[in-house]
DNA sequence: GTGGTCTAGACCACA
DNA sequence: GTGGTCTAGACCACT
């Protein structure tokens, strides 16, 4: 309920990493807020039948990051002191996707309108997958 | 000079498939058609320092695929019957890093707008980049 | 007031721990003598803002060691019998942290002498921080 | 010979982290160089007969630290854009170390020439024990 | 050859 | 209950 994680074991990017990613974004985003408590490392392990090792190094890697706070026998924590950020910040988080679908984009010699187009139909799945947008009423 | 590849050593994305994907796209927008000659393996390997072993990995799997013909002595060369595919199916190929870009942008908590818009810089900035546009003069 | 730790939850060293040596260390020294009352369980975790059952830890450790005894319904005590030690044997009991700190300094390219004037100024700190240097008036 | 490392698997301190200490404190002081080649992971963990992911563990956070560099297929070096450190910022590094022995040592009761005499020695012993001191021809 | 990832499971330490 | 550390070993990917 606090907090789930999209994990598929079959992408190429490790599973560690999404969960790092996910995270990352989340704080950003205020959907995760200073002090809230994450899924303890057997619990979101268990729920995705994954290792809790391979939870483990992912909070290991936001802790040493800033991002999370551990307290000893307690868990992990989001950082206080990790307000928000500005939509330009978060933004410039999307940057790298974005500028990569770019260079795709021109080397299939899309126009930008085509891009633009499918990747409206990509935002708007996007959308209806989550549970509730947080866009509309 | 026919033919410039964008290699990030440091990129997550191994630098054989970042070789692979960007021919592959080449071809299939015909900015590289049928007959055009490749780079030689040590030419590509010498002009971005990395090494030979991994751009002939790049080659020969191009090779396996079809997409690329190597005629002994002479080199590599984009092979016949490889006609550029239809807009379909290049929107296809660009539809996965479509998605990703979609999902981290939902996760950001940033409106389809905000990131249509950022895209939309990124698609005029890769134009821009580009030494001729393919889409207008 | 009469005792006060230096507590830090963040320190890798567990805080049941920093509380157990910080007692060694001053019943060593004479600071705390035979029949001095430590603060209670519950104040001294109340005002670090650490769990009762952390202090109470630390207390049953030096209790079970002989330092402390517990008079039922009054407190913890420092046991009788417990004469200052020699500075020989509390020049042992520092031995550890001072070896550390050699060997770090070797590692880090730095003389002998450079590590001795460093040394120095932090120790002028710590008289300067507590609240009466036990040294010189 | 290129490097050796000191890990004591009963130390308290986690084989990783003296790992991740003895590289930190070797770059500082330029005994490792920009440039310079780490033993290989495989190679670490047979020498000190412990767990090739106990090593890869550590070079890991190096490299996130900006420390090490990977580079695939290849190793792990020294990063470039990473000379040594000045004496002060090698001082800054060992500040820890010497704080927390000054405190231990004022908890003692011990006075400041006690405790410098003590980590004379100390250093002595250290200077000793390395197999050329960096000191004296 | 190199490092990376993941698993399964043990054991420890802290609160 | 929590996370941390380590092991043993498998499999993958890159050069």
């Amino acid at each position: 309920m606090s907090i789930d994680f999209d994990i598929l074991p079959s992408d190429p990017v490790p599973i560690y990493r999404q969960i790092v990613d996910q995270v990352r974004r989340r704080v950003a985003s205020g959907s995760l807020a200073a002090g809230d408590e994450l899924p303890s490392v057997r619990a979101l392990a268990q729920a995705h039948a994954i290792n809790p090792m391979t939870v483990s190094k992912a909070y290991s890697l936001l802790e040493s990051e800033g991002l999370l706070e551990r307290r000893r026998g307690m868990g992990m924590f989001v950082a206080a002191l990790r307000p928000a950020r500005s939509v330009a910040q978060r933004l410039a988080l999307l940057e790298p996707a974005l500028q990569a679908a770019a260079q795709q984009a021109r080397e299939l010699g899309l126009s930008a309108g085509q891009a633009l187009e499918a990747f409206e139909r990509c935002l708007d799945r996007a959308a209806g997958d989550a549970a509730r947008s947080p866009e509309e009423p």
